[in-house]
Order: C-alpha cells, then sequence, then structure tokens
DNA sequence: AAGAATTTGTTGTCCGCGTGAACGCAGCGG
DNA sequence: CCGCTGCGTTCACGCGGACAACAAATTCTT
C-alpha cells in the first residue's frame, strides 16, 4: 500500500517506481488477466507510463502481453494489450499444516494452483518429524516446476499462535507444539535457503477470501475459523490486523459462559468450549475418535439435532460480540462452521441478531469461504508472495532459480 | 501514511511532494519543536530536500526557524535549524461532549491548548439546544486568535456510534440522540462552513494517547473509556481500527455474565453491566444521582470497599477478553478508570492475568492517561487537524482566515 | 588561543520518472 | 470504403529528490 514500510519516512522516486511497479503487479495478480488501458484507469497513471511498468514487468520474466483476443469487444477503438502473468514466471510454496494432514502446493501469481500433493501427518509426532514430511511433498510438488522460474518463498499456515517478529510458533495446542521454529526446520530438511513466512492459519483465511475468495472488494471482513480450536482472523481498512506480537483474533477464549466448561486455556466456558469441534461432535453424538472427519459426518445431516440447533444459537451469539468488537463487513464461516451453517443458519442468524448492536449488525454479512478449504492454503500463498508486490525486483533478486537441481544436489 | 488515500493507485511526483510535506510537519506536530538535521534522519532524505520542505512550511505560515538555542548542544559540529510551530499559524477547534459538560478548545498545531472554555449541558437537552451552546463556547474561544491565523476545521468528540461515512451521530445513549447530525447543528449555529470531522470519544482518546500521550510510539494501543458506557478505541498497527461503519470498538456489550443484568442494549449482562459507571457507583454506595460526579466520590476512597475490589477483578476479566482479541501492547484506562485503577490495580492486573492467553498477555503493559482528562479533546483536535498532514496545501486552502469577523457579521 | 575536526546549510547540476502532446495503429460502424 | 474512436508509441518537458562541492558554525584538540 505505502512505498516504504515503516511510517514517518520520505519518499524519494526510487520509492515511486518500487510502489507503481508493485501496485501493478498486484493488480495483475488480483485480475489474472487485464489490459493495459484497465490498469490505467485503476492506477490513475499516463498512458505512457503504464506502458514503462508494463514492459518492466515483462522484462523481469513476470508477465507477458497478449494481442490476440477472443473475447468480446465492447466499443471502438483499437483494443488494448492485454496483460498476463507469465506461465513460466515466479511462484510460491504454500503449506496448510492442519492438525491431521498437510496439504502443500505450488502456487503461481494470479493465485493459480500449479501442482499439489498432501499427506497424513500424526498429531503426535515431533515437530521435526513433520519438517520431513513436509519436506518431501515440497520436493515432489517442485518436480514440475520450469527450471527458469524463480522461487520467491515459501508460505506455511499453522493452526497456532504465531509470533510475527520471528515466525516463531508459540503455541499449536493440536499440534502439542511449544515454541517451535518450524520455519527453521522445514528450510533445515530441505537444504536450502529462501524466505520464509509463517502465520496463523485463521490469519491466512481471512487474507486469502479478501484477495481472492468470498470477501473481494471487502475491507474490513473476518474469517472464523471453526475448528477444535476456534480462531479468527482480521482484515481492517484492507489491511490483516496483527496485534504488538501477531496473536490478535483469538475469539476462541472470549468469555462466553463463566458457568461452562473448562477450557484448555484454564478458564470456564470460553466460547470454543460451546462451539468448537468437540462441542459440535457431542451435539451430534460423533464419537470422540471421529472428530477429526466432522466435515464428512457434519455434511450426511440434513435436519439438525435440538443440541445442534443450540450450537448454532451459540455461534450466533459468539458472532454478535465480533461484531460489535470489530464492526465488520463480512464474516466468512470457515472450518467446520462451513458444513455447520447450512444447517443451522437460521439459528446462527438469529442469534446475532439477537444479541449484537443494531449499528453493527446493519452492515454486516455472513458468507462461506469462497475458497472452500482451501483458505488458508492460498492465504499462505499470498504472504509468500507478498514481497513481490512491495518491491518486485528486490524479491527477484532473493528468489532461487532452478530448485528442481538444488533439491536433488 | 500512505501518499493516496484509496489503495490501488500509482504515485506521481505531485503525491510525493504531497506526501513528504505531511510528513515533515506531522513530525514537527508531533515534537512541536525539532531541528532540520532530526528531520532529515527520520524522514530518511536528502539534507537539501528537506531545506526545501522545511522553506515551503515556512512560507505557508505554518512553521518557523530558530537559530538561537539555548539547550545543551550535544557533539561537534554546525548546530542545526530549529524547525518549530508559528504561534499565528493554522489552529483547530476541538469539542469533547460529555454526558453533563461540554469542553471547547482552540488547539494549534503541536496540540497545545491555546484556549479554552466549558459549559455545563442538559443530558435532556434536544440536540439543537446542545449545539447552540457549543456554538457559544466556540465563539469565545475564537476570540483571542491572531485574525491572520486559520481555521482549519473543527473535530467533534462525542459519547456515542458515530457513522463515518458522514459523521451522523447514530446513538448516544447517556444523550437520548438517535441519528443527530450533530456537525451540521453546530456550523449552523455558528453560520460558518468549515470542515467538520466527528468521531466517538474512545476513538479519539485512542487517538491523542498514541500522537501525545502514554502511548507515544506504541503502534498498538487501545484506549479503554469506561463512563457510564464502556467503549474503547483501538490502534492497530499505527492506523485507527474503524470498522466498516465507524463502530469498531463497542466492547462494553461484550458478553460477560449470561445471567447478569439487564443491559440498555438488550442483552443481559454485558461488560458494562458489572463495570461500568452505575455498577461502580452501586459498589461504593454513591447515590445514583451523583454518578457524574463519580471521579470526585472515587478520589475521595483510599481503601477500597470489598465489592469494588470484585468489580476490579471484573474490569481485569473483561481486559483479557480484549487482550486475547486484539493482542495489544498497551491498554490505557480513561474515563472512570483511571481514578479506578489506582484503587484496585492489583485486582485488575490479577484478573487480567488470570484469564489472557499467556502469548498475549506477556506483551501488554496497563497504563492511565497521559493526557489525563483531556484525551478525548486533544484526539478530536487531531482529527480536525489531520487533513494538514495528507496535503498540507489544499488543506490550507480549504481554511477560513480572520473567523472572528466572520462570525461576528 | 588557534587550528583541526565535525556537522550542517547552501548552491548548482544531474538524473529518474511521470506528464502531455503529437502521431500512428487497429477495430467498429455507416 | 472512410471516418470515428480509443489505444500504443515516441519524444520533449518539468518537477522533485540526490549528490557533490563549498561555506558556515560550533566543538575538540594541541
Amino acid at each position: 500500500m505505502s512505498p516504504q514500510r515503516r511510517a514517518g519516512l520520505g519518499t524519494n522516486q526510487e520509492a515511486v517506481r518500487r510502489h507503481n511497479l508493485g501496485t501493478m503487479l498486484r493488480h495483475v495478480h488480483g485480475a489474472g488477466h487485464t489490459s493495459r488501458a484497465e490498469l490505467t484507469s485503476l492506477m490513475g497513471l499516463n498512458r505512457s507510463t503504464i506502458a514503462g511498468l508494463a514492459g518492466e514487468l515483462e522484462s523481469l520474466g513476470i508477465s507477458e502481453h497478449t494481442t490476440a483476443v477472443g473475447g468480446a469487444r465492447q466499443g471502438a477503438g483499437r483494443p488494448s494489450a492485454g496483460v498476463r502473468i507469465a506461465p513460466d514466471g515466479p511462484y510460491v510454496i504454500a503449506v496448510d499444516l492442519g492438525v491431521d494432514r498437510a496439504v502443500v502446493a505450488r502456487v503461481g501469481l494470479g493465485g493459480r494452483v500449479l501442482e499439489r500433493a498432501q499427506a497424513p501427518v500424526h498429531s503426535d509426532g515431533e515437530a521435526w518429524q513433520v519438517g520431513a514430511a513436509v519436506a518431501a511433498l515440497i520436493r515432489r510438488v517442485v518436480e514440475g516446476a520450469p527450471a527458469t522460474a524463480p522461487l520467491v518463498g515459501i508460505g506455511i499456515s499453522v493452526p497456532g499462535l504465531v509470533r510475527r517478529s520471528d515466525g516463531l510458533v508459540r503455541l499449536a495446542p493440536n499440534l502439542e507444539w511449544h515454541d517451535v521454529s518450524f520455519g527453521g526446520i522445514v528450510l533445515a530438511a530441505l537444504g536450502l535457503d529462501v524466505p520464509v513466512s509463517i502465520a496463523n492459519d485463521a490469519d491466512l483465511g481471512a487474507l486469502a477470501e479478501h484477495v481472492r475468495g468470498a470477501g473481494v472488494g471487502v475491507d474490513d471482513l473476518i474469517y472464523v475459523s471453526g475448528n477444535v480450536g476456534v480462531g479468527a482472523g482480521v482484515i481492517a481498512g484492507g489491511v490483516r490486523l496483527e496485534g504488538a506480537g501477531g496473536y490478535a483474533g483469538e475469539v476462541g477464549h472470549l468469555r462466553f459462559n463463566p458457568q461452562g466448561r473448562p477450557c484448555h486455556c484454564g478458564n470456564l466456558g470460553c466460547w470454543e468450549t460451546e462451539v468448537g469441534g468437540h462441542a459440535i461432535a457431542e451435539a451430534i453424538h460423533c464419537p470422540p475418535d471421529k472428530v477429526a472427519q466432522l466435515d464428512e459426518v457434519l455434511e450426511g445431516f440434513t435436519v439438525p439435532t435440538r443440541e445442534l440447533r443450540a450450537t448454532g444459537t451459540a455461534v450466533g451469539h459468539g458472532l454478535a460480540s465480533i461484531v460489535n468488537t470489530f464492526n465488520p463487513r463480512m464474516i466468512v464461516l470457515g472450518g467446520y462452521f462451513r458444513v455447520l451453517y447450512p444447517l443451522v443458519g437460521a439459528e446462527v442468524d438469529a442469534g446475532l441478531a439477537d444479541r449484537a448492536l443494531p449499528a453493527p449488525l446493519e452492515s454486516v454479512t455472513l458468507a462461506l469461504p469462497g475458497l472452500g478449504s482451501d483458505s488458508a492454503l492460498l492465504g499462505a500463498a499470498e504472504i509468500a508472495l507478498d514481497p513481490l508486490f512491495v518491491d518486485p525486483v528486490a524479491a527477484l533478486g532473493t528468489a532461487l532459480v532452478d530448485v528442481r537441481s538444488r533439491l536433488v544436489g
């Protein structure tokens, strides 16, 4: 957004070029395929400036121009040159680490998943074992990458608290991790040195849904991930809300029912004890060992149980606190909530409407993830791609070419 | 922060100049008195560029240079020229509307309160009556302004929900206002046409404490205003968190005790029913008609009652939810909490430590307002000054000179 | 006390980058 | 077929920040 990272600095003309180049790339990335005319109107710059920027992106190997257009033209005049992501351009590795499985994908600009692999992981495994499994998946996924395509970085989604200053996983309760430097572990297992970004899964879900999911164009959005634990990712004013340490959005531990059940955090009746995976499982009489497959079990229902409807109301009541606190325009219901909401949507809506303040309530919309269960994965790709939008030239400078041979060697 | 308002736009060189001039002014405003050398290092620009910018600010009548310095020098070399806010430079009118009184001040750049006036207002009065009273205070405060000094705008702090798109006061429960266009009312009573900015008092408290109070340099800060109603203003990543409609931060209606007392919002046991002004009054057996003077009553205590200690614990428990949700580095306790915290700080701290997650807890600090009870007032000044930092030249273009004679005529 | 060292203000030049006008080009419509 | 419209291309221009050289104002050193 801003031409420099730290606020309070001045802008010099190098920064202008960086910013404009990055902004153009962000637009091309968002749309996948655009025209120079559209970029001109979007960015408010002169035709000739846009031409220069587009040419630079092209000479960097990021984009390419298209002339032949099959689509229906609109209006008279010379058709504008198309701008498209280059097929052998820069790419990233995205990792979505779940409680029971890891998904790894090679993702190009435009958010295209070029390759994908996944494997189960044991939740009682040591972090280095998980790291080795992820590294193996990465090797497999990189296999088919063009030799000339640069690897910009690796983005990792983790279900836990991640310190933003250095990416340390402070706590991942369901993996039983404390202070794990998972980025370093993966890099060591790969024998590579590329930029690694790690963040919380809900934060990344929010980011992905904001960029290319249900919340495109929505600048105040919250992604609530209802899994065994409940967390939220917040986009406020178009920017990720991170908090001082990077732990913002832990709405699962909002006080909900002081007379309720004990939570692993030590308190009584946190919201996630009433609406988390275990609570949902109980509401549908699902055996505890099948909680990991709760999605599929829930999909078997057509009519909700009475207990499930009560859970829906509790979800709505909790969302009301979120609405009052953040005043979002949209709440995306991810995780198990994605299959829960079609069943008990009426109860969730009623619970929310009952408890939220009228003013923030009137502008909020509940939505399902536009990216299905890939939100966190694509969010991981987004944070890995982010340096490209801040400074394309510098990001390509630190990128790695011919990764395949480096991995073999 | 950013050279243009809307994201996604390109930057041209006019924008660079605007941004650099605004950023320099922001620094001068923040420090009150600086040197060109310091600005050079802060903004990362060349000496000659800084000289040009400083000269432009001076020719706009905003700042002036100082050569004679009485302070202790440090290090060798030619002493740097000072940059100081001009005494007859641009100013704003700040209005802090409370439940029982209105404070109006004339505030110059640097946050200096140049003049101040206040008057009681009747909480059962109509909005236009309050507007007339405020207008009278504004006339009094403008009296002493230099004829050449331009009035940049009016900033108003309101204890209620303010829609950010147009500044409409959607709801101010303790003033019994619904959908009041208070900015328009004040302007009509004055017969002037200047930019008016209105916002919630807690939001403005947060802003002021961030810029020149207890939270200078703290980019993730929450100001909790504990009055009859409880609200919060949030600074996240150095930027105000507003939410889609501008209503973010209504933490007073977080679910706290589902078996509790009814709240005016229609729910049971909202946080503010347990820690708001009426709850505090009850805890110290203060008669309900003296709630407005609760500050002074509380200051009479040296040893807290048992009920007050319980209230302190409840404050801590509620703050824990805030800490888990926002992960701030600092929480500033405003309103009645400002006098409550010195009495029951131990209980508040313990309640917070007991309920917050370890990771976000370890980096948070509780603090009292560095600006005393003027936080909201100075925050109102800040939002009125803000256009100056975005584009000084344009803001001075819309500013009003010789306000005094215009008001008389 | 006088010169060296250091830091800053000032001046003139240079260069990068966006702008704008003029021209050529490609598709549409009559 | 030709005119219209909108876009790409080219070039001169201007603005703004960087840079180097010099002057000025202190402090430090001898």
